[in-house]
DNA sequence: GCCGCCCTTAAGAAAGGCTTAAGAAGTGCC
DNA sequence: GGCACTTCTTAAGCCTTTCTTAAGGGCGGC
């Protein structure tokens, strides 16, 4: 089977001109990554996008790690952060998480170690492959299925999975349309698909399944 | 303002009988602590109550480390959990780390990073919009979506619940046609708007909701 | 009972969402 | 590689919801 597998993204800040490709090129094939050499474009990038992590070099050119990740949390940026560095001091680390960071390796580092740390940082724990409850409905992310308690068997497109894991992975959020887009289309600015979408799970599963914010987005389920 | 804070309650799993006490009394100022001494202590400790963090020693008698995460987490409990071993070689990491664990230490190991990595984790960077009550009601206003505790969920548009949220913000408080008309309006001078939609809550949620001070103004709920 | 204020209703305008359809891109099979 | 099929993306028009405005009737205070 081919699970439909959306690498996540990452953001890389490190000026070593060696380093940064290095780590980039291992880590290449889990994540699509894109590498900063300097704080400040770390920082634009940050904000302008959204990313599943960053791994941030401590010792910037122009502006240091700590400022950025200072700023970045300041500004409501949550998206993980893993600081690589040469600085391998207790009080350091101390420092590096306190501003901010989720996690902290001191280089030389080990890239398993880092692979697997980074995927700690980004796991939801919404193991993909346990079924996700929809009211009444259940969705197989394995077989991209969905089933209501005795009703028939509706198998989705990729694309529609996606999007009813995304919303179901946390009932009683609000997603906007941007959000669902920049997480799992491709597409350029526009909206507009995920309506498509949204219509087309409502024709295969029902039409409540998706509850519309007008003007806002879309949402599955209540909070907890 | 005077933060309320609550102390992060720490589940720790560690069966050796003098590390344990002492990690405890370690990290005692910042956290509540419960010491577990083997796997399944944990196991059922962590499953019976809620946990802000728990602290994982990878070797235990009667059930592993490994294995008590991996319960944890097919269970759905998403709770943030660091491992804590002597074992530190790369591949033990990893495999930790892959069983569901968000950080890895190994001892001997340093009090400070530890509470630093703990905050790392217990950290939440969504303070997210709260849900405002109103006497029997609560007001969602990420999805504008008013219930009662047993009753049905009402949804709004998005000027009724600005116009509900700004009255619940004060209780007791009366707010002049004028006030809300030109914090929350656009529209020209008529006061009439807000009489309409008033109205509408009235109709929606209960006749009782919004009390009419004649000559005055609007009102919700009472002063403190 | 009169006056002023409040409640209710309704309808037009604007914004946003839904639906449809068709071409593009991807996938598997021969 | 070519063909058939599914899936993804784009776009446009129509429909629904929401906002705003307005006017008539009802109610309370004096």
């Amino acid at each position: 089977m081919t699970t439909e597998y959306r690498r996540p993204s990452l953001l890389l800040v490190e000026d070593d001109a060696v380093l940064g490709p290095l780590i980039a090129e291992l880590l290449e094939p889990g994540y699509r990554i894109t590498l900063a050499i300097n704080g400040q474009d770390g920082l634009h990038l940050a904000l302008t996008q959204t990313w599943d992590a960053m791994v941030i070099d401590r010792g910037l050119p122009v502006m240091d790690g700590i400022a950025l990740i200072g700023a970045l949390r300041s500004k409501g940026v949550s998206t993980p952060i893993l600081i690589l560095t040469a600085l391998g001091a207790t009080d350091e680390k101390v420092r590096g998480l306190d501003a901010g960071a989720n996690d902290y390796m001191t280089k030389p580092f080990d890239a398993g170690e880092l692979a697997a740390r980074l995927r700690a940082l980004t796991r939801t724990f919404t193991p993909a492959a346990v079924p996700v409850s929809i009211g009444d409905w259940e969705l197989d992310p394995a077989s991209r299925s969905v089933r209501s308690v005795y009703g028939p068997l509706v198998s989705l497109t990729a694309k529609e999975a996606e999007l009813l894991g995304a919303l179901a992975a946390e009932p009683g959020r609000v997603f906007t349309r941007e959000e669902l887009l920049s997480e799992h289309f491709q597409a350029a600015d526009q909206p507009g698909v995920i309506d498509t979408y949204v219509h087309h799970l409502r024709r295969k599963i029902s039409k409540s399944v998706v509850r519309t914010v007008h003007g806002v987005g879309y949402q599955i389920g209540d909070a907890p």
